[in-house]
DNA sequence: CGGTATCCTGCTAGATACTG
DNA sequence: CAGTATCTAGCAGGATACCG
């Protein structure tokens, strides 16, 4: 298990940003599913997460660290080899997204067509003329 | 019911920053749950969410009405009065945010905690001297 | 009362270059 | 590989003034 992560992985997932939440930091629940089979490192996790700058992934798994939603272990080789994994907070923040992920499957499409309703309505409404 | 909502509405509800996600916008969970037993009306809205300015809270329920989250009803009288409900996808979002709570009440504390362990540490871990 | 218009500022996040 | 440092742009959100 553990296989590496597939750069599609959050194309599928989440249309993204029409998600009516967000769990954390723009990137904070993306890092938390990554990190669900298992440990990943640093470059793995820019994979998928792969419009997200080292600078930014980096502040983003500080500011998990000192939540202790993630824990990061360096291992002294070389190359050098670092490590991230969820610990048992951050894994409890998978029911969320689960809850997350339910309300999109029954709910997304209708917020979808609401916003498709009213940009019809701003765009050409003429309730006379089309 | 629908009696005015109470001004500490949001001190109590959520330390509010340090829940690590959000539904919406900054506003729109707030606005969610102030609607949940009812109508309510612009400035009524203001007073739970004393500290947000009418613009951005104009542009909050916006962005609410164009994603069918909430309507709008206008009422042609004097002075004016307008009033905001919650649509049944808008409600749809308490289900979510107790999801939410319910992670606070369990892992809030756990959260809190590897914050104030993660402060020491960069404050003053002195190993041998204090 | 229920907003809008305008200006301004702080913070987030991107690009780029560099380091152990 | 796994970051850090620096600079900058864009935009959310605040203050203030004004309108139907």
């Amino acid at each position: 298990m553990t296989s590496s992560l597939p750069r599609d992985m959050f194309d599928r997932a989440c249309p993204s940003r029409v998600m009516p939440f967000q769990i954390g930091d723009k990137w904070t629940a993306m890092v938390v599913l990554c990190l669900e089979h298992g440990p990943r490192r640093f470059s793995e996790l820019r994979v998928p997460l792969r419009t997200v700058t080292a600078k930014v992934l980096a502040e983003t798994l500080r500011a998990m660290q000192r939540d202790g939603l993630v824990v990061r272990d360096a291992y002294d080789e070389n190359p050098p080899r670092v490590e991230y994994s969820l610990t048992p907070l951050g894994r409890s923040l998978l029911t969320l997204i689960e809850a997350a992920r339910a309300w999109c499957a029954e709910n997304m499409a209708d917020l979808l067509a609401a916003r498709a309703a009213h940009e019809s309505r701003r765009d050409g409404p003429r309730p006379g003329g089309g």
